[in-house]
RNA sequence: GCUCAUAUAGCUCAGCUGGUAGAGCACUUCCUUGGUAAGGAAGAGGUCACCGGUUCAAGUCCGGUUAUGAGCUCCA
């Protein structure tokens, strides 16, 4: 007798063993249908897995997470299947589960196209609406290894060696094709109908680089076809706010073959990063922070010295002086970072453990030659600017410091739009300096400080740098995506490293912490989080133009233009659009490039000394005085709404 | 850096199997002086990314370079 207990702590008594799909038919013949496999005593299992002893079961659906993931797991197969038969000389690499989908790297030395993709998914679909069993085979290690010695599988062989002696070996059957597989997958074809293939790429065999490079088919697969078109439109509406086309939409900034992986910054978008510079130095002005500038070109002496010479050399764009015009041949880099220049003023005058902390900000510019693969609009550049920072303090200090970070930057993201923050802490990895001691007290005072702000955070074992600890801050967007932007970064090292000390209390001379921190890290990827966060359509304080006036006739174009001065004295960003069109023409214009208020002048305002004001969703406000209009657009940039 | 793909007017894109370039929008000029998301007419605008090859002939085929895109690897 076997007795299972279901999640309502009911429990069904059957004679004999018996598979899970049974017992779901057994309950109910709409949830057999929607059965995809079983957590029995928590773990997930097959449906054709059999009970045979006591044991609690919960049914997954097609609906259910784990079902959903299982799906997607399944139609990796279901890939592999229509892809053995259009190419049969492919061979299966991986084909695991990822975020909304699953992918399968294959080697196969015919490049699959975009019309490959369509014929192996039509395929896909032909052999799911067959609803076919899949059948699954507990086989030998030896027997696996036959199996796909038979079918020249050589990745399959490899994944082979790599599972444990006590592992059990899986084969699943789609007809003819053979996957191998832990599980658990769904037991017919006919829970995959809602999945499209998207693309194919490149990837390394196991992530070497130096590896076979092998294709990459990446696949999106959901329970019900509503859930895919859903997908599918966040996928579109994702790619209608790239920041790059945006970019160039709203004439913000562009890139050009000269100058790879670096802004040209065209007026409207530099007047944004102004505008968030300035909004920073504020926070850092308030903060305790002073801003300080330095050398953008630096003797090869002090990278020596930094260490980053040795590990960062050809990421380091160098610089040489023409021997005809300099006395001696010196090497130079641009700055990769700002650090080792503001140890170098830290560095000037003796320090007391009096002036502790000292915090120094810098809008710094650095250079950092990326390799070409990984340049990615604004989001990934080789020129980029930081709104850097470093704290020098003792180790006491570390908490508060800490502290106060957190506290400003979680304002900050807040005033920009996102809501959602989480913390990541890195703790000691394996390679790293400094004492036991000293890590402990730094990992210590960081944990305290996020549990006395109260943010949710979680850490990550190991992945601190050798350096010291960390806190990386991963905001999401309104797209639901997530970004590591802000980042807080205990250094033991680089202190030492350039001499940098305090006389303590003790009188002696100690070594001071250093804490490299930023809110947004590089402004170049903020901004373009930014786009894609408001679409281009940016709140009032941050829109580089807040009005646009327009003229009905030329007859109104003085008084237009005396108004856009009013108001740009007022310190507004306002144009004037005086063109010989229709104001319905103008209008379109200006809504489409996003611009918050449009401020329309003809005879009717000039008479009665108002503007007629629309916003750019097209809500007409009425007319008013330029007072009143200030007081809106003054009342809006306060309070920074979106 | 690696694999694959792409590069045509300011922008978005056509241009079939080789026979010296085309649309829409934008731009300029003229007409129109028009009241809340596209008035009309005319015009100008391209060494088809760059270098080389094949060919009587190359935007089109081939090779290379550069940049960009999708990923992979990387990101102090």
């Amino acid at each position: 007798m076997v007795k299972i207990t279901l999640p309502d702590n009911s429990t069904k008594n059957f004679d004999s063993s018996i598979s899970i799909d049974d017992v779901a038919a057994e309950i109910g013949k709409g949830l057999f249908k929607a059965t995809v496999a079983g957590k029995v005593d928590g773990t997930l299992k097959d449906g054709s897995d059999i009970l045979d002893k006591d044991c609690s079961l919960e049914i997954v659906r097609n609906v259910d997470q784990d079902g959903i993931e299982i799906i997607r797991h399944s139609c990796a197969h279901l890939f592999g299947h229509a892809l053995k038969q259009l190419f049969p000389e492919a061979k299966m690499a991986i084909g695991p589960v990822i975020e909304n989908g699953f992918y399968y790297d294959i080697d196969l030395d015919e490049k699959l196209s975009e019309n490959d993709l369509e014929a192996i998914e039509h395929r896909m679909k032909e052999l799911a609406a067959k609803e076919y069993p899949v059948i699954k085979k507990i086989v030998s290690r030896e027997e696996a290894q036959s199996v796909f010695k038979e079918r020249k599988e050589q990745y399959k062989l490899e994944i082979i060696k790599d599972i444990p002696e006590d592992e059990i070996i899986a084969l699943y059957y789609h007809e003819e094709y053979v996957d191998m597989c832990k599980g658990p997958h769904v037991t017919s074809m006919r829970h995959l109908k809602s999945f499209k293939l998207l693309n194919v790429s490149g990837a390394y065999w196991r992530g070497n680089s130096k590896g076979k490079m092998l294709q990459r088919i990446y696949g999106t697969a959901w329970s019900t076809e509503k859930e895919l078109k859903k997908y599918i439109n966040n996928l579109e509406e994702a790619s209608k706010r790239d920041h790059r086309k945006l970019g160039q939409k709203y004439d913000l900034f562009h890139f050009q073959e000269e100058a790879p992986g670096m802004v040209f910054w065209h007026p409207k978008g530099w007047t944004i990063f102004r505008i968030l510079e300035e909004y920073i130095r504020d926070k850092l002005q308030t903060s305790g922070y002073e801003e300080i500038k330095t050398p953008q070109v630096v003797d090869r002496k002090l990278w020596e010295k930094s260490g980053h010479w040795d590990k960062y050399r050809e990421n380091m764009y160098i610089t040489e002086i023409d021997e005809e015009h300099a006395n001696e041949k010196r090497v130079n880099a641009l700055k990769p970072m700002n650090c080792p220049c503001h140890v170098q003023i830290y560095n000037q005058g003796l320090k007391s453990y009096r002036d502790l902390p000292i915090r120094y900000s810098e809008f710094g510019s650095c250079h950092r030659y990326e390799p070409s693969g990984t340049l990615h609009g604004l989001m990934r550049v080789r020129q980029m600017t930081q709104d850097d920072g470093h704290i020098f303090c003792t180790e006491d200090q570390i908490e508060g410091e800490a502290l106060s970070f957190i506290n400003v930057l979680s304002e900050i993201y807040q005033e920009l739009g996102f809501e959602k923050l989480d913390i990541k802490l890195s703790t000691r990895p394996n390679e790293r300096v400094g004492s036991d001691k000293i890590w402990d007290k730094a990992e210590n005072a960081l944990e305290e400080a996020i549990k006395k702000h109260g943010i949710s955070y979680e850490v990550a074992k190991g992945d601190g740098a050798f350096y010291g600890p960390k806190l990386d801050f991963v905001l999401t967007d309104s797209l639901n995506r997530e970004w590591q932007c802000g980042t807080l970064q205990a250094d033991f090292n680089i202190p030492e490293r350039l001499e940098a000390s305090y006389v303590g209390d003790d009188g002696n001379r100690h070594i001071p912490v250093m804490l490299h921190r930023a809110f947004l890290g590089s402004f170049e990827r903020f901004i373009g989080i930014l786009i894609e966060q408001y679409a281009g359509e940016f709140p009032l304080w941050l829109a580089p133009i807040q009005a646009v006036a327009i003229n009905i006739s030329e007859k109104h174009a003085q008084k237009t233009d005396e108004i856009t001065n009013i108001l740009k004295k007022k310190g507004f960003r306002v144009n004037s659009d005086l063109r010989n069109e229709k104001i319905a023409y103008k209008i379109r214009h200006h809504s489409m490039q996003k611009v918050p208020f449009i401020i329309v002048l003809g005879d009717k305002e000039i008479e009665t000394s108002t503007l007629a004001i629309r916003d750019r969703k097209g809500s007409d406000l009425g007319a008013m005085s330029v007072e009143a209009f200030s007081d809106i657009l003054n009342n809006k940039i306060q309070s920074k709404e979106v």
